[in-house]
DNA sequence: TGTTTTTACCTTGACTGTCAAGATATTTGA
DNA sequence: TCAAATATCTTGACAGTCAAGGTAAAAACA
């Protein structure tokens, strides 16, 4: 197998992908960074300001400022943590999960989608292809 | 396969790559999008404003300052369309082909590691099953 | 040919994302 | 007790982005 070859198609599927997900995430009025946070929060659940900053890479003053404008689109809330006063917890709202739900729902159409013509067989193939590659990496 | 693990496998490996990515261009003394810039010019050669800006998913108003730094940065220059005098085609300068080659060697590399314990077969199959997927998508 | 429309690019104003540096409050550890 | 570490917030400075509007040139057309 050719390694340049095989390079360029990762990238494009990359691209691909990516491209895919900035139009999803657009149409629900959000931007990336936002969806980010509630793609980490949706799947981490109640979550610390420093630990989700970790996660997402950014720093505790960027965060800051991003929780601020998902608390007031109402998508999530700070709760104050039970024993550290000095920190908070961050949780989906209402609002927040339905957004979280509809995201990840896409994603599976979009799974459906890339596996159609698939055998059972091929499709376990790719899958395990993937795991192994993300323990190479 | 249960379409809910792929998807979520799938989406882990995006955010892995996107991960290694953003690492690398950092390096580099690039944001994203300029690399993304060089990526593209790199790969097309000489191309239009309007072009690039349609490739890139950008307004050419966002283009048009994106270029500006990216020439302060001696890394790409805006020349005169020969037939067209709204029109100005981009192309690397020498410094930039530098970093456009270094980009991609990075990536050549990053590939060979994925594919540690592949053998040719897993290869080949692994590389067909993501063409196939891009077709469906 | 002369005029209108379209196209290519640039400018500006507003907003988000981002970091670094510094502030505040609280917890931890000596 | 009190200094050091930690969690979060604030602010100032940029980059990326779009929308809207401006200029110059090309293209279409009457």
């Amino acid at each position: 197998m050719d390694v340049k070859e095989l390079s360029k198609t990762i990238i494009e599927f990359y691209e691909k992908l990516s491209t895919w997900e900035e139009g999803v995430v657009k149409d629900s009025g959000l931007t990336t960074a936002q969806n980010h946070t509630i793609e980490i929060v949706g799947h981490e659940g109640a979550i610390k300001m420093k630990q989700l900053a970790d996660k997402l890479g950014v720093t505790t003053g960027t965060l800051t400022v991003s929780i601020d404008r998902l608390e007031e689109k109402e998508l999530l809330r700070r709760v104050p943590h039970k024993s550290d006063r000095r920190s908070y917890l961050i949780e989906l709202t209402e609002k927040g999960q339905e957004v979280f739900k509809m995201h990840h729902n896409h994603h599976i159409n979009l799974t459906r989608e890339m596996m159609a013509g698939f055998s059972e067989q091929e499709q376990a193939n790719f899958y395990g292809a993937v795991k192994k590659i993300m323990e190479n990496f």
